[in-house]
DNA sequence: CCGACATTTAAGTATTTAATTTAATATCAT
DNA sequence: ATGATATTAAATTAAATACTTAAATGTCGG
C-alpha cells in the first residue's frame, strides 16, 4: 500500500479526470454506459446545442474514452476503455448512494 | 445497474472529479494517504511554491476533502473522506497496473 | 443534381483557473 | 519584545475552457 505512484502517473490520472469532470462530458458517459448513441441522441437528454455535443465528444474521442462508427448519416458513440465503466461504477457506488 | 443518476449527483461527482484533477493537487492527496503532513513537508515534494501548495490545501478543505489540525506552529493536514481514499485506489488499480 | 438532415469546424467572446509576487498573520524561541 | 519560521490572503497576470453562432462537410432519398 505504497504511496509510489509516479509523477507520469499522477499526471496522466489528473488528465483523465479533468477530461471527466465536466457535468456534460460526465452525463455522456453515463448515457453510453449501456448504449450506442448519436449526437441527437445525446442531445436530447443534455441541455445544449449539438455543436456543444458534438465538441464535448471530440475532447473524450481524442482522450481516448469513446470511439465511434458511422452508419449512414448517424454517427454512433460508444465506450472504448472499460476501466472508464469500472470508475463511473466505483464513484455512483461511492458518492450516489440512495439508488 | 441502471443509468439513473441525478442531474445533482452529475454536477456533484464532476465538481468531485473537477477538484481532483489537477496534477499538485492529485499528488497531495496521494501523499496523505497514509500521513498527516504540513505545508511545508508537502512542498518538498511537490514542485512548487508554499504559497501555491497553501492555495490547493485551502481548495481541497473547502470541498471537505481534507481536514487540518493545528499543532504549535505547523498544521498537519490529513484526507477527511474516507471514500476519496478508495476513489484514489481504484484509479491506481485501474491506471497505473506496474506496481 | 438538389434539398434535408446529421455532424463537424471555425471564429469570437466570456468565463474560469493557475501561478507569482508581495504583504499579512500567527506562533514559537531567545 | 525581536527575529525566525509556517501559513494564509490579496492582487496581478497569463493561460486554458466553454458556449454561441454561423458556415462547412458529408450522406441519404428522390
Amino acid at each position: 500500500m505504497k504511496n509510489d505512484m509516479k509523477d507520469e502517473d499522477v499526471e496522466h490520472v489528473a488528465a483523465l479526470l479533468k477530461t471527466m469532470s465536466h457535468p456534460i462530458r460526465m452525463r455522456i458517459l453515463c448515457l453510453l454506459q449501456d448504449n450506442e448513441l448519436t449526437v441527437g441522441d445525446l442531445r436530447s437528454e443534455v441541455k445544449t446545442s449539438n455543436a456543444n455535443v458534438s465538441q464535448h465528444l471530440t475532447i473524450l474521442r481524442n482522450k481516448q474514452m469513446i470511439a465511434s462508427r458511422k452508419e449512414a448519416n448517424y454517427i454512433y458513440n460508444r465506450i472504448a476503455d472499460k476501466r472508464i465503466l469500472e470508475l463511473i461504477s466505483t464513484m455512483k457506488n461511492l458518492f450516489c448512494p440512495a439508488k
